[in-house]
DNA sequence: TTCCCCCGTCGAAGCGCTTCGACGGCGCTC
DNA sequence: GAGCGCCGTCGAAGCGCTTCGACGGGGGAA
């Protein structure tokens, strides 16, 4: 292994120097940096992440929590973790990778053994059992996702309540005065996953604004579910023209069997979710929706982290504006 | 921050001694070790990991590399990542997430500046770039999936070509003569992904040894390929009683093409599957299917590292037999 | 011309842990 | 009863890096 007084020797140099070239916390002449660079270079020299983190207390990796719960989609979780470490990487970070199964202890772990400088943690409960330890430890975190309590934390995420007051206005806009709310798992509700609940505020709000006739409908990730819902909607809304639908696995089936039911979309049924871009494009139906914006959460939560980790204050909540694109699914009230 | 001489002090011990407590590697007396562990627990010491991996040049991270391409299934690469770090958890082991896109420099990265000790890769080419820098590395690895010449690696992996076959053989034990497989997405053939080809490989050598007329076909991942490659499957194979699906998303709207073409499934048409069994169970016809062994694969990639790491030597093929679960998706040819 | 300051560099002191060699003391063996 | 060996513990030497204080020399100000 080659160290960093091998590279000293090879540019003639003394070894804090090599590493105020690399580091820059202090002027080196130009002359000396290219050396010292090139000796790097000739040399096959790479500082040994042990020893730094050691010498400078940062180790320069960053916690990740990932949920495995059913309910959530999976597709999603994946974009979000390989944004942040992208992000990161940009950094000159890496990411550790913990499941929810650890828990508070493997958050404390990582934590208290420095392992890593910060921490980002998915999928955040209205009244998640981490926070108290989250609020206490000494390193910062910030959550993807808002608690009911975000005071003391700091928090990123799509503006969910707003999401859903988007569909609706855009539902009245093209003059649907009966719609309905397709939702997540009932168990996510029952957990009380901010997100989802947000969705239903906003849809409920802006529905009453607008003197629209609303229901919702929680709804299980298989297609059987969808047709079940769908046929209840039928049934018990048989003015309904509008539907919002949050929860990925469900659209393409729900859709499905509107038709199977002599529903056309968007003939006789106009369609908007609050999905991935990428399933909203792939539906038959291409449909009207909000996208949840993986990219830019995960980028901006390690944004937050770094300025956090540089000693900068920053905004306890972060929201997102929900951005509406119109596809082929929607369209004015017969 | 408490430290090893803290406990040291606190025990009326040495610091070596804390650390042979800890470690094991020396005998320490009963009565001596009680008094480090209630001394650690009192002050809440946690040995620092910087540290710790530059003295004992171990960091007790693993590298896990996931494939971030099109075509393959979301869901079973977040279940292999979450086996790993469970596992790796067992060991005592960190898992530092990184993204194909960081590629080999992201593997000589984290290896040469020993932030790992070890690595996993998902998702091998037969023709994969990295496996040079795989062999070359002073790192041992495993990786999830097996490249044209394995030569000098160590691979585990459901056995795919035995998994083609069993689906053929149950057929055939069944008494179908006329089947189809409906594979991964064209992109992953020309990628020369090994799985896929593995399991075309022993569909089509099963099929001829039991005298069955087979056919394959490359299927995109939306619902409108499956029922384009229904559709021409029943022009063209009018006779066809037999399907095995390797491709997650289209299992379900290739049923649901069936029978909107007026196949019943199992009644004229027995489908079998490669595919997590999560899957499989909650399609609304249960399939008789090959589970993907998401657990087992990467469960038995950190074992046969941490072998390694240990000094022992391991197979360099491991491949997991296939077990099939027969559920409601296939009968006798009527 | 002199003094001061700052730029660029060096040396040394750790960061907190592991590990190696050493060393008492006890129980055996012969 | 003397000696050998082993068990349990200690002390010290690093692991490879960062960082702090120090210092020589050159340029600008007075």
């Amino acid at each position: 292994m080659v160290k960093i007084t091998d590279v000293a020797r090879h540019a003639g140099v003394s070894p804090s120097t090599v590493s105020y070239a690399l580091s820059g916390k202090r002027p080196i002449s130009e002359e000396t940096r290219q050396r010292v660079e090139d000796s790097i270079r000739e040399l096959g020299y790479r500082p040994h992440a042990g020893a730094r983190a050691l010498a400078s207390s940062r180790s320069n990796v960053l916690a990740l929590v990932v949920p495995l719960r059913t309910g959530i989609h999976v597709p999603v979780v994946m974009r979000f973790a390989v944004s942040v470490v992208t992000a990161a990487r940009r950094h000159d970070h890496d990411v550790l990778l913990l499941t929810q199964e650890e828990g508070e202890d493997g958050l404390r772990r990582v934590a208290d053994t420095a392992l890593v400088d910060a921490l980002i943690v998915m999928d955040v409960q209205l009244h998640d059992g981490r926070l108290p330890l989250l609020r206490a430890l000494d390193r910062p975190s910030v959550l993807i996702g808002f608690p009911a309590e975000p005071a003391g934390l700091t928090c990123i995420d799509l503006d969910f309540t707003a999401a859903g007051e988007l569909c609706v206005e855009h539902l009245a806009g093209l003059g649907h005065r009966v719609i309905a709310l397709v939702g997540s798992p009932p168990e996510v509700y029952v957990r009380e996953t901010g997100f989802a609940q947000r969705v239903v505020r906003g849809f409920t709000a802006a529905a009453r604004r607008n003197g629209i006739v609303s229901s919702v409908h929680p709804c299980g990730a298989e297609p059987a579910a969808a047709r079940r819902v769908a046929e209840r909607l039928l049934r018990e809304q048989p003015a309904l023209t509008g539907v919002v639908v949050h929860n990925e696995p469900v659209l393409e089936p729900l859709i499905d069997a509107f038709e199977a039911l002599g529903l056309r979309v968007p003939g006789d049924l106009s369609v908007t979710a609050i999905c991935p871009d990428e399933l909203a494009g792939r539906v038959r139906v291409p449909v009207t929706s909000i996208a949840i914006p993986a990219d830019e959460v995960g980028a901006g939560s390690v944004e937050l982290l770094m300025r956090k980790l540089g000693g900068t204050a920053v905004p306890e909540a972060t929201l997102l504006p929900p951005r509406l694109t119109v596809r082929e699914s929607t369209r004015p009230r017969p």
